[in-house]
DNA sequence: ACCTGAACACCGTTCAAGT
DNA sequence: ACCTGAACACCGTTCAAGT
């Protein structure tokens, strides 16, 4: 259904006859496959943004040409929807005892959520008109587990589910979107210092220059669970 | 610096000779400017979304050349900027009184924060990596402001502006991304109920079909508010 | 079942030039 | 100061065909 991540198993035909082959690339490339084709997308969005991802970069990378891409794959929108499920992954542990500190857990899952995007820092921006693949659910359906068993009744679950989604992909959006060269990081310092007299209370917390982003998420992260606990 | 949205003059030049103009667009448009170019490129986002906007099709709706376009714009990046921050223009009231509920007049601010990209569901889209512009800042600087008069420590300020825009620009991306036709809801229902041994506490609670987006805005905000709130 | 090249209908932007 | 057309180096995808 979405790239399972299996790996590229190397496979390799290797049936090169000296000359056939004209001295272009001379790794023999294992055969297509949707996996293949979903990883190595992820290596050029790492490499080149959204914008470097381009159907014919990336047949160029796997070897092959463009138009065979479109055999395991419906068109340039599904690879980016595979891209970004692929990314989210959940390796947490994996048979959760049944832990008193559900607060914890919750804090843990959606660090781990945030990490995982902003190490691919594109995967942010694609979060926009995607669909949800079964990475994306499968976490949100750890999360309501474990509110659910912290004793959150099932009429509050959609709005405590919402909530922090909404807080995540808020958070993890604005800091890749924050995560600019110095030089933008200067320009935006010099035109509210600029602007001073119109954003003053903005000017006087500073807003602009905290980067303890870390902090910041894990502090309001507090605030709406506070808010949340069930009473 | 952008656009102010000061509304195209109709300062029309008005110089047609009769043969000379080849039947082709008999409305003489007025003068190019920054602030048409970004009032039309909006009218083709609502009306096509993201991907519909082209310099060549913005040109041929303003009546120009498309190299025109590049003397009053950067390029496409600053076009998308410009509309983003056009879209969020704050009409709130003019000279708010010291008004004693800061409570609800932030819940009005980000309510309309909210209303006022879900009726351009592009600029939800947009968000990822754009700039800060004036409207944007100025709504942050009212936030702060109000935020601070309510008693909340500088110290705290940063934490809570940018939770607070945590939560609305997450709630508003994804509600902007589910607002998709009926066919897509009903496949994303039957893939749910397929693999609801697999993610059955979502199942269970109905997460995906639960569509009282606004109730569960200012629910979720209310929560978060609780936590915020200056002890 | 899987892969391919040619072709189509587009893009954003540079450049050298016009007024 | 403002606008322009031609040209460049790309795009995603259809199609008819190959193995």
């Amino acid at each position: 259904m979405t790239a399972k991540r299996s790996g590229a198993r190397s496979k390799r035909p290797q049936r090169i006859s000296q000359w056939s082959q004209p001295a272009q690339e001379p790794r023999s490339e294992p055969p297509l496959s949707r996996e293949r084709i979903v990883a190595t997308a992820a290596e050029l969005l790492d490499a080149h943004g959204v914008d470097g991802l381009t159907m014919r970069r990336l047949a160029d990378r796997l070897g092959s040409g463009v138009m065979s891409l479109y055999w395991h794959v419906d068109n340039k929108e599904d690879v980016f929807d595979l891209a970004l499920d692929a990314v989210l992954e959940y390796r947490g542990s994996p048979q959760t005892v049944q832990s008193q500190d559900w607060r914890g857990e919750v804090v843990h899952m959606l660090e781990d959520w945030r990490a995982s995007m902003l190490r691919h820092p594109w995967s942010a921006s694609l979060l926009p008109r995607r669909a949800l693949g079964p990475n994306i659910l499968s976490r949100l359906e750890l999360l309501s587990k474990t509110l659910s068993r912290a004793g959150v009744a099932d009429a509050d679950l959609n709005v405590a589910i919402w909530s922090l989604w909404n807080y995540v992909m808020g958070a993890t959006i604005t800091r890749a979107g924050f995560d600019l060269s110095d030089d933008d990081r200067a320009a935006a310092q010099k035109r509210l210092e600029h602007l001073s007299e119109r954003y003053p209370t903005i000017e006087r917390c500073r807003l602009l220059l905290d980067d303890d982003w870390d902090g910041a998420f894990r502090k309001g992260l507090g605030f709406l669970l506070d808010g949340l606990s069930p009473k």
